[in-house]
DNA sequence: CTACGATCCGTACCATAGTACGGAGTCAAG
DNA sequence: CTTGACTCCGTACTATGGTACGGATCGTAG
């Protein structure tokens, strides 16, 4: 914990002096005292190394925010690991689903290229077509009760249950949530890690039950059997 | 290509009226003629599939920047269709790239996540650990075979191996592999749930057994006995 | 002891991607 | 023919994550 300069530190960790000082006045490292005999003020190893998980957490998709409430947690002896996985699993959905569109652009554009010769009139451009299609209905937020959907409009949407194996505790039942929620065509999700099972809530005309339960196996939970369906 | 006034238009493209308005002034979108008989402006399908390709490429991360570059390369039907050609191409590479550091992102969530014990009031939560190291020495990744460990250089490697209560899934078993691979020395680690062990290969110049213990026992878990030395 | 560099501190500015507001004009139903 | 909703337009404001600037202070080398 030898100290140094703010210049020193900034070099140790990667950034300038200006970034060090705009983490001080967010709050995310707290500033040494001055020396009271005046002086410049003298930075440790520990800054240092918070600073490197700031960077650290921002290469991997935190904001500034998130890291807040990440090294918040950290801070605080009692909390619960679970709330840091859940965060992270969420912000793992988010980029997996990223690449997911992220390939079916390169494919358009390879696509695109495919279609153009190298010379000559180029025809119909599949990239608008594939990115201007009908955007994903997107209706998340469900099940909480008070934010109803309004979506129903005489849909009949449908309930099925899965068993699953290898949820370990709340945690893991929350990052099956998270995962189905991503899913197209699923209005609402509860996932007991008690009872060991999800119950869903589909539009049967898009969701697909196959995509469901790979999406489960491949996050390593097993989906068990045959799903109960409970016509809505 | 029916006309709507800019709020039907928004609606179908699924933005706000005033974001339509913020892609005229940047000039992603070119703003209708209002009618010389006075009245509003009347916009097309065209319009909200155009709002719906920039929305698509912005999730996709594409900036406002960029995607006025797509709609460039798409709006030239004739043009030169070699230099349209080529942007695609550069595009494309753009795409991989992205697609790249996503899938870094997602192994250092992975990561993370397969680190955390996920539940219990933890105070040793592995991903404030795992996220302030020292920036990535990264000599983990071992025990798959396939990717052979090139560090070997004549060192003495050392194999031990833990007993270990306590773990009562496979998903523990990851945690306890995952916490021991950010232990400086270790080189190698093959945690059994059905054993209940882990054998753990290290550089016995740097690794320090006590330290893996107490990680292992900060998790929650139990490490018995002495450890079976196994000279290699 | 003076000059040069580094630090301290506040404020201002940059890009990105919108959102909000206020006042005027316009349309269409009651 | 009035009222309420919608449109038009410019300007201003939001949040995020920094960078830059300018004046004052400090510390050390020559």
């Amino acid at each position: 914990m030898n100290g140094m300069s703010i210049s020193r530190a900034a070099t140790a960790a990667g950034v300038g002096v200006e970034t060090i000082r705009f983490y001080e006045r967010r709050g995310l490292i707290k500033q040494p005292l001055k020396p009271r005999n005046g002086g410049f003020r003298s930075y440790d190893t520990g800054v240092v190394a918070r600073i490197r998980f700031i960077r650290q957490a921002q290469e991997i998709g935190f904001s500034l925010h998130e890291i807040e409430d990440l090294l918040a947690l950290e801070a605080n002896p009692k909390a619960d690991c679970s709330e840091v996985r859940s965060q992270a699993a969420l912000k793992r959905n988010e980029v997996l689903r990223k690449i997911t569109q992220l390939k079916a652009m390169e494919q358009a554009l390879n696509r695109l290229i495919a279609a153009c010769p190298g010379s000559g009139a180029l025809g119909a451009c599949t990239i608008l077509d594939t990115l201007a299609a009908p955007c994903a209905p997107k209706a998340r937020t469900i099940a909480n009760g008070a934010a109803t959907n309004r979506i129903k409009k005489g849909r009949a949407m449908k309930t099925i249950t899965f068993a699953i194996e290898g949820m370990h505790c709340e945690a893991c039942a929350r990052t099956v949530r998270a995962l189905l929620q991503t899913e197209p065509g699923v209005k609402g999700v509860g996932v007991s890690f008690a009872r060991k099972n999800a119950r869903i809530l589909i539009d049967p005309e898009t969701a697909r039950e196959a995509a469901l339960r790979d999406k489960i196996a491949k996050a390593g939970y097993r989906v068990l059997a045959e799903p109960h369906d409970q016509a809505k």
